[in-house]
DNA sequence: TGTTAACAGTTGATTTTGTAACTAACAACG
DNA sequence: CGTTGTTAGTTACAAAATCAACTGTTAACA
């Protein structure tokens, strides 16, 4: 009964990815908590604002997924060592725009940097072709979309 | 420089196996969660228990890399609902021989079919072909071998 | 208007995780 | 033997995540 069970516990996906997703993410997580003493949650928010722009923390949810008591921590971190500046929207004062200020703008390049390069060292490890399939299903798979 | 960055949060590969695995994971958790009042490291366990049969908590964490300390306190709750029983080794008074009671068993088998049915699900959604590339890469990326 | 509901974001309490130090047991080797 | 090192597993404390309740604001509509 238990020993030679049949079910493969290596090949149930949700197990699966979050055993590629803890591996893949452990290099990189080195290198933003080293070098800039941040959290999962913290380096995530930088990006947002790095990549887009200007957002309240309300869009920066809506697009990460992450719950918004995780945001207003992370912001708040981000905002103490002056990496973004927040301001009020005049019309709706509930909300706020974060922006990038130029020292958290340096360590968003600074960190893409690292992450393309970890990015391009994951994927020369695999075929284009593969390498199309895989972030194509990622990308179903985190979309959940039954 | 802050709008229209090139660089995709999308396709970078550990942010996009979180998402994957964050999102596949949350119909599972719902019920080991809402049936057994379990966490990820005490399913884990159970599993590993359930398919392997009798175990130590090393080899459990040799198969599974979770730390140890998590382990231990998944073993102190499975043990305290009964779901497993633990032996000293007679030779090696170290060593702690793990597995499942009666009940735990039922627990298992009972995930087990749940996991099942949710994985072929998932599956359902693409060709063959691609979930054997998904998996065999997905493997590849956890064990971590550069 | 006035009242109620909804929303953006924050805070506090609780739970869970991570890190380091610890206990108890065995091993290696003089 | 006896000292030193290693191992399996636990515990204590700090860090972080989660959940619920909260503040301040806008919207809906009687």
């Amino acid at each position: 009964m238990s020993i030679a069970d049949d079910f493969d516990l290596q090949n149930f996906l949700p197990y699966l990815l979050n055993q590629a997703a803890e591996e893949s993410s452990l290099r990189f997580q080195q290198v933003y908590k080293d070098r800039y003493g941040m959290l999962r949650t913290e380096w995530r928010v930088l990006f947002h604002l790095g990549i887009y722009g200007k957002m309240t923390a309300k869009e920066i949810g809506e697009r990460s997924k992450m719950h918004k008591t995780k945001i207003s921590r992370a912001v708040a971190k981000l905002a103490e060592r002056r990496f973004l500046t927040r301001q009020r929207d005049g019309a709706d004062r509930r909300l706020e725009y974060l922006e990038l200020t130029e020292a958290g703008r340096r360590a968003y390049r600074d960190l893409r940097q690292v992450a393309m390069e970890y990015d391009s060292a994951l994927a020369a490890r695999f075929s284009d072709a593969d390498m199309a399939t895989l972030r194509r299903m990622l990308r179903a798979l985190a979309s959940g979309a039954a």
